[in-house]
DNA sequence: CATGTGGATATTGTATACAATATTCCGAGC
DNA sequence: GCTCGGAATATTGTATACAATATCCACATG
């Protein structure tokens, strides 16, 4: 086994880059909902608690900033974002539009590969139905990524990713447990609908799965309309 | 006139942070097409040459990374992105559900100085018909960005913000000029939409705007198809 | 002559040092 | 007792130093 021999096309051994750990440890501690909403992020106590300067550390912040998971002012640090009720009706409006675009383009696009992947992510959602809100978010998150994913468009997946992970920064805010009566079948139908090609009911589907769960969600943030 | 009693609430003396004077520096040499696209750019160089250290230059770099305008890999540098012609198609598909969105969405919502910045931002691109397509694609810019801003939803804000500027990056990579005959019939169309608060046709209108200029770049950027 | 191998060079990634701004808390004054 | 400085502290922003990786070019080898 003389691995040591050529470069090292070795799988396992992929090149990481300490900022992307601490990026990705970050952002999976925030949509985890292990650092609450409003919580402050110090850059030395972080740094210190991972064992690395504060360099990578300041490098994840930014790109989690710009991501819409932090937020921070000049000099004063960055926190878990912390939501209104206004931004998570927006946050919404503009997800219903690029998930039906995504359930259209992946009836369109899917692959064999595609439709298991599918499949694998709405059993794993059926299969825990009594997790807590923490799982499902996750969960749900991956449904949805599978489907944007299954759309082949680069686009839309750069796009659809961030607002996946402020919908999910929501649901920690407010730890809703989704457990509107009609889930289930909308995830079925929208399943459906794209197994099947059929790109507009795969739109149609994916914009009321939105709009029913946008409704419960900003519901519970806010007493008002 | 003591001002330095109080804090400082002066308004022209924001507390300017290098790193965002050199993100808008960048941004803008971008954007404008002063570095083609595929150049490279090296943090030494550039620092240098804007008197300031790798650090605020890095962050900016990544700042812009992430915003799809410029691309690299790990320990290799940074160069201004270049996109497939298919990257362009996914993108284009995108922004015409958002910029559907947000015409439909500004034909709601827009206020009265929102009508002037949108008569204000078309009177520009009209007196100014016979600029090269570098002026061409900042006056666009900057009508599509009236449009949503007039929108007032931030989450769409940022997503169109994003899409714009990786349009106008196709638009510097393929050097088309808009000399598409119905564009300023659609243009005046988008605004009396939106200005006459019809969101359906203000959508169609900002739509169709995209399809037909899609198709005048992408056919421009591959022969294919 | 093509090729690939080695080292010299350059560039990026990370860590640390220094500067500027914000926060905190204590005491003076009313 | 409360409020308004103001120094002490803490934290972020920037600059620089050091480490790791990549690039380039000369040179040897088939």
């Amino acid at each position: 086994m003389s691995l040591s021999q050529h470069s090292a096309p070795v799988a396992f051994a992929r090149p990481v880059l300490v900022r992307d750990g601490v990026y990705e440890h970050l952002r999976r501690a925030v949509l985890d909902g292990e650092i609450a909403p409003g919580e402050r992020i110090g850059e030395v106590e972080l740094g210190e608690r991972l064992g690395v300067s504060r360099t990578p550390i300041r490098e994840a912040i930014m790109r989690l900033t710009q991501d819409g998971l932090l937020m921070g002012s000049a000099n004063k640090g960055v926190r878990v974002r912390t939501v209104t009720a206004q931004e998570a009706r927006d946050t919404y409006a503009v997800r219903e539009e690029l998930d039906g675009l995504g359930a259209a383009l992946a009836a369109a696009a899917h692959t064999a590969a595609d439709a298991a992947a599918l499949r694998a992510a709405l059993g794993e959602i059926n299969s825990a139905r009594d997790g807590d809100y923490r799982q499902q978010t996750r969960l749900d998150l991956g449904f949805h990524r599978a489907i944007t994913g299954a759309a082949h468009n680069a686009a839309l997946g750069d796009l659809a990713r961030n607002l996946e992970q402020r919908v999910a920064l929501i649901k920690h805010q407010t730890r809703t447990y989704n457990a509107h009566p009609d889930t289930a079948a909308q995830h079925a139908a929208i399943l459906k609908a794209v197994l099947d090609r059929d790109a507009a009911a795969a739109r149609e589907a994916a914009r009321l799965h939105v709009r029913t769960f946008a409704a419960l969600v900003v519901n519970e943030m806010n007493p008002d309309a």
